[in-house]
This record gives C-alpha cells, structure tokens and sequence, in this order.
DNA sequence: CGCGCTGTTGAAACTTGTCAAAGTTTGTGG
DNA sequence: CCACAAACTTTGACAAGTTTCAACAGCGCG
C-alpha cells in the first residue's frame, strides 16, 4: 500500500509487469527509478524522504471524464499523476477551449493556481486515474528545510514553462503535418521515459482533444493520421497508434527549413 | 527620430527625475525604485528589503538589439526589467525562431533556465534596457528565510505559467484578427498598469517580431494593422498605435463564438 | 544622399477549416 | 448477450483564411 509521495515515483499498477517491485522496497526503488528526476531530487537523505511522504494530503481517485480541479476552483494543493492521464484546458471568454496540454503518470499538475490562488484551467481525467494530492502550504514549508527540495520544485515549475514554450513554437511556426508529427514524438518520447514501448501505445484522447491541443480541427488530425500512414510513417487503428519510422517522422519536421 | 521608448511613453522613466538618488546612494535601492510593487512581495519588513537589496547582483545595461541571455548560456540568475523593452525568443531545431514573449519594466526574465541551468531561449534589448541581476542561488536561499518572498516567487513563476496558457489559447484558437487585437489590449493593459497611457503607446518591436509572436506572417499583421485601422479601431503610424474604441477592438475577440 | 531595413499592398497559391455524409466503435439497457 | 443509440472517426468537396511572391514606398542610419 502506498499513498505517499515516493510512490508516486515509482510506476505501480501499470510498471509493475515492467519493473516488479516488492511493497518494503519502495524508497529503495525510488532511487533506482529511471522516472526519480520528474517527481524527488535526488540526494534525499532517507529521514527527509520521509519527511516528504508525511506532506502528501492524500490519494485521490478520479474517474474517467471527471474534473481534478475545474477553473476558479480555490488552489490548496499540487497534484502528482500517479496512474492515468489528464488533460488540462483553458477557457476563453466566448466559451472556447484549448487543451493546453496532457499530463501522465509522474507529472505535476495545478502550479497554474498558486498566481492567484484559484485554478486557471481545469484537469479531467482522460481514464480513470489516480493523483497524490500535495498541499501547497505545507510543500512551501519543506521548501524552506529542504534545500534540494526547494531547488527541485522550481526545476518542475521551470520545466513547466519550458514545455510551454516548446508548445508555442508548434503552435506559432509548424505546419499540421509538422505538428502532429511533434505530437506523436513527444509522446513516445515520454513513453519511453516511464519503460513503455516508444513505438506502440494508446491514444487516450480523441482527435478532436489532439486537435484542440495542436491548434487544429480534428478533420485535420485524422487526415493528417491517414496521410503519416499512406506513407508507411504509422499505423493507426483507432486509438492504437504504432511508429514504424521514427526517424522519418522525425525528419518531417525539419523538413521545412527556415 | 532619436527618442527611445521611455522618453515618449515614460515621462523620463531614467533615474533622476522620477526617482531621485543621491551620488553616494548608487547602491541598489528597490525601497525606493518604483517598480516595487510589480516585482517585490507587498508587506516585507524594512529590515527585509534591505536583505533582498543585498541579494541584487547588480544593475546591467544591455544596448538595443543585444542580447541578456542567449540559448545555452550558463543559468545562475533571473534578471527584473528596469526600463526598457526586451524579446524572448526559442529556436527550433531547423532553425526556425518563434518570439515568446516581450518583457517590459517591473517583469521578470530567465525562469526558463532553472530546470536545466542553462538557458532555453534568448533575451534581446529592443531598446537600450537596464536589468536587476538576481543571483539565483541567494534568491534561493533568502526565499527559504522570507515566507514571503518564496511566495512572492513561486506566484511569479505560477503567473508565467498562466501567461504562457493565454498565449497557446491564442495560438490555436484566434484568427488573425483576434490574436493581433488580443495583443494590442494585452500591451495596453500592461502600460496602464504601470502608469502610461493604455490608449497610445509605441510599439517596440518590428512587425516581423509581432507575427513571430503571434504565428503569423509579417505581412498579415501588416494587413491587419490596416483592416483594423478601417474599421476605425486604431491608429497606426508605424510603430506608433493608437487605440480609437477599445471596446471595439475587445468586440473583435468575442466575434467568432463556438 | 542613398542604401538598407521596415512596412504596405496586390494577386495567386496553398493550407486548413467547414459542412456533409457515411462508417466504426463504445456504451447502455433490455 | 444483443440491439440500438450516441460518440467518435474518416473522407470528400468546397470555402475561407493565411502565406507566398513580388513590387514599391518610407524612414533612418551611416
């Protein structure tokens, strides 16, 4: 059992077919776990872990289709992806969104809301998932004792941002093409990461959320799928997407030089 | 003419007349600088201000079109705008440059470096600029020591983040219009708030920088300018803009309800 | 004073969006 | 477990918006 902050860390349900790991070994784990940069800094000694696992508010569940927090909602916590996948969503004035981005396990969620202390776009769960809620306050505090902890939440929000900027270029300079190809990259690229396969995974969102998020319609997505697969770049069959040619895909995007 | 944007939206923003300061006071003063509220925390003791002024690595001068920092260089401060007029901008692998941001006085540049130490993208000056250098590791660590002041940080970054959310609901959302309309109320906003006039200001950037910032073409926002200027909702005379009906221009961004 | 950079405008080409229809999958309730 | 409805996806034809290419004008720097 484990609803502590380590664990967030750590892949459980769906890594355990992956990296089987027993339940005492879990700080042991952390450390050995390729994911510990997105969620722990490393150097924690084993009493300020624990001091860690203490600040965790608290798991939460949340089903499929359901908010984690919606805009204007008070901000009180952070949250850690620990199963699933969200996605977050702004709203404009005359009622229109744009998914601002997809977030999976051992990724940080809600830094928006610390500004102005309500959210400022809202995260729903994409499949039915799991988050440790950290409270805010009690993260600052730590903040304060902690060194490395401090230093490692600014890397997470200035990750946070650096992200942000790379979704400004696709958005401002790539064609569709271009863009959907980013896209399927840098999820496979996160997959990797967390000890998936890089070149077959789901699609937990629809087109027209992949299309929000890319700045397209979702005609345009599907037709650029159908296109990225006439050209034996990728088979898509419904959700289930595979890259037969990463380096291709890849090279789509500097296709357009300057 | 030789003007620079300070002395014509600013009524001498430079030192003296605004600010005055003794000879011998040339050590950094954010108690008296005016731009205290945009980037100091409200509610610091005396004694604390004092301790942020010694954290102030000092004042840098950057001339028109140099850079402050450029993509790759070393991360060891943030730097506040004092006066002047800064670009952010990323590259893409291919070469491709997308603008990220403009920065004027009293706003904060170079959280983008955190993460990886290094920068992610490049600041110039687009008018000679005067910068604070804030060595990161002491901000760091009187953060640790101020409650306040790590707040006041992490709600900067957190403002970042939620900046950066307007701009990609720009991106993939807005037609031309919108986008060249939401930039105009955005710089005038930012001008009232610092005292200037939100209805005519000068426009520091080229219109290739504005297109790069809004994923559009020099010429359309050239064309725009003028669209816009038909429908009697600004003036422009090369960089100088005047807004005629702002309610019109903010009329323009709800036209295309979902 | 003129050269270069910046900005404006026009026409044609291209990309993406819109509308429409049909196919496919998913979810629900009998 | 099947049937049906709803949601999602694909594809085509056409429209709209933006870019591209090109020409020219204006300002400002040397």
């Amino acid at each position: 059992m484990s609803r502590n902050f380590a664990s967030i860390l750590i892949p459980t349900m769906h890594t355990a077919q992956v990296i089987p790991i027993s339940p005492q070994r879990l700080k042991i784990a952390c450390s050995e776990c390729s994911l510990r940069e997105l969620c722990l800094p490393v150097g924690l000694s084993e009493i300020e872990v624990e001091r860690v696992e203490t600040l965790i508010g608290g798991r939460r569940r949340i089903k499929r289709q359901h908010p984690l927090y919606r805009i204007g909602d008070p901000f009180d916590a952070i949250y850690a992806v620990r199963t699933g996948f969200f996605k977050t969503e702004v709203l404009a004035d005359d009622g229109r969104e744009q998914v601002t981005g997809f977030q999976m396990a051992g990724e940080i969620m809600g830094m928006d809301g610390i500004v102005t202390e309500r959210h400022s776009c809202t995260a729903i769960a994409l499949e039915d998932s799991e988050v440790c809620a950290i409270p805010f306050m009690q993260l600052e505090q730590l903040a304060r004792e902690i060194d490395t902890l401090q230093r490692h939440f600014h890397k997470v929000m200035s990750r946070e941002i650096v992200r942000d900027q790379g979704v400004m270029m696709l958005l401002g300079t790539m064609r569709a093409e271009e863009r959907v190809a980013a896209f399927l990259l840098n999820l496979s690229q996160r997959f990797a990461t967390r000890g998936y396969s890089p070149t077959e995974f789901v699609l937990r969102m629809t087109r027209e959320e992949i299309g929000s998020y890319l700045g397209l319609k979702l005609e345009t997505v599907s037709r650029t799928f159908s296109r990225l697969h006439d050209e034996q770049l990728i088979e898509v069959r419904q959700k289930n997407v595979r890259l037969l040619d990463i380096p291709g895909i890849r090279r789509l995007m500097r296709h357009e030089c300057d």
